[in-house]
DNA sequence: CTTGCAAGCAAGTGACCACTTGCTTGGCTG
DNA sequence: CAGCCAAGCAAGTGGTCACTTGCTTGCAAG
C-alpha cells in the first residue's frame, strides 16, 4: 500500500502548489513516480484523487489543552506554538483550499478543520479558568478565542509572504501575542 | 472609456470566482457582454489583462486614523470598523491572490496591499498614543499591531466560510475585538 | 507451469484553451 | 459623401486537458 500513500501525497503537494485546475494528472504522477493511467486505475478519476489527497493531508490530530488548567500561560504557550506550527507547515495547502473555497465547497471539510477543533478546544479551556474565577468576570471568551485564534491563522499564513510584518520568529511572535492576550482577558497567574 | 473599465471589472470578477487557470477569457468577455477579440485588442493577453484588472481591483484609498489622538476607543472604532468592511467586499479576491501567490507572485502587489499600509497607518497611530503616555509602557506596539491586523484580517476573510466561529454580525465582533485590544494594550482613556 | 493481477506503455478521443487571421459592420469626423 | 477606426463575427491553429482502449511486462500464489 505504499504506493497508494505516494500518489495520495503527490496529489496533495501538487495541489497546494498549483490548484485543482493546476493539478493536471499528469503533473501529480511524474511528482509520484509513476504512470498517469495508474491514477485512475486507483482512483476512479482526478476529482476523487484530490479529495481524498486534501482530505487525508487536512486532518491532524491536534495538541490538546489539559482538562485542568494548572499553569496557564505556560500551556497557552505550548498549545499555541504548536497550532501555529502545525498552520505554518500546512501554509500552502490552507492558502489555495482557501482560495478556491467558493468554487469547490466539498474539496475541504472546514467544519472539522484545525483551526475549528483548535478554536473550540480553547474557548473549553478558557471557560474553565472562567469558572475557575482566573479570567476577568466581564470577559468575553468567544471574542476573546476567535481574536487568539485569528491572530495565530493570520500569522501562520502570512508570515512568508509578508516577511516585512513578521520579522521576529515564531516563538518570539507567540510569546508577544500570549503576553498581549493576558492582558485582554485580565489573566490571573498564580503567584509564581 | 467605459468599455475598458467593464472588462477590468469582470476580469477581477472573474479572477476573484475562479482563479487565474479558471479566468479564461471566454468567461471574461462572457461576463463583459463583449467579443472576446476585443480584449486581445485592449490589453495584448490575458496575463496583462488580468494583471492590470487585479492591480486595479485591489488598490484603495484607505480610511486614516487621525494624526493627534482625542478619543482613541472612537477613532479605533471607526477605523477597524471601515477597515473590516474594505476586507470583507474583498474577500473573495483576497482568498484567490493568496492562494496563488506563490504560484505567481507578481500579480498581486502584496507589499502595497491594503493589510499592510492599515497596519503601518494603526502602528504610527499607537506610537503617538504611547508617546502621549495613553497605553503601557512596556507593551510591544509591534506584536500589538499584527495582533489586532491579524484579527480583521482573519474575521473579514473567513467570517463567509466559517459561519459558527463568526455568528455575530461584524459590528459587534469589532467592539468585541476592541474591547479586549484595549486592555491588551492597557489604553488609558481620558474620563468621559 | 499456469493463472491472475498490478503496473507500465503507446496511441488516441473529444473538449477546451489562448491567440490569430480575414472580413464585415456601424458610427463619427472631415 | 469619403475615410477612419473601434468593435463584432467566423473560422482556424497548435497546444493541453481528462480519460479510454488495447496490449505488454513482471511478480506471486496455486
Amino acid at each position: 500500500m505504499e504506493l497508494r500513500d505516494r500518489i495520495l501525497g503527490a496529489a496533495a503537494e501538487v495541489y497546494s502548489e498549483t490548484g485543482f485546475r493546476g493539478a493536471t494528472t499528469r503533473r501529480i504522477a511524474e511528482r509520484a513516480g509513476v504512470n498517469e493511467i495508474t491514477l485512475f486505475r486507483h482512483f476512479g478519476s482526478k476529482t476523487r484523487l484530490l479529495r481524498e489527497a486534501i482530505q487525508c493531508a487536512g486532518c491532524t490530530n491536534p495538541y490538546a489543552l489539559p482538562s485542568s488548567p494548572l499553569d496557564p500561560r505556560t500551556e497557552l504557550r505550548e498549545w499555541a506554538l504548536a497550532n501555529h506550527r502545525e498552520m505554518f507547515d500546512r501554509r500552502s495547502l490552507i492558502r489555495t483550499a482557501m482560495g478556491e473555497m467558493e468554487e469547490r465547497p466539498d474539496i475541504f471539510p472546514m467544519d472539522r478543520s484545525q483551526a475549528v477543533c483548535a478554536g473550540l478546544d480553547l474557548k473549553a479551556y478558557l471557560e474553565r479558568l472562567h469558572h475557575e474565577g482566573r479570567i476577568g468576570a466581564d470577559i468575553d471568551l468567544r471574542a476573546a478565542t476567535t481574536m487568539f485564534m485569528g491572530t495565530l491563522f493570520a500569522d501562520a499564513i502570512s508570515r512568508d509572504i509578508l516577511p516585512s510584518m513578521y520579522p521576529d520568529p515564531p516563538e518570539t511572535s507567540v510569546n508577544q501575542y500570549l503576553d498581549l492576550f493576558a492582558r485582554a482577558i485580565a489573566l490571573k497567574e498564580y503567584s509564581s
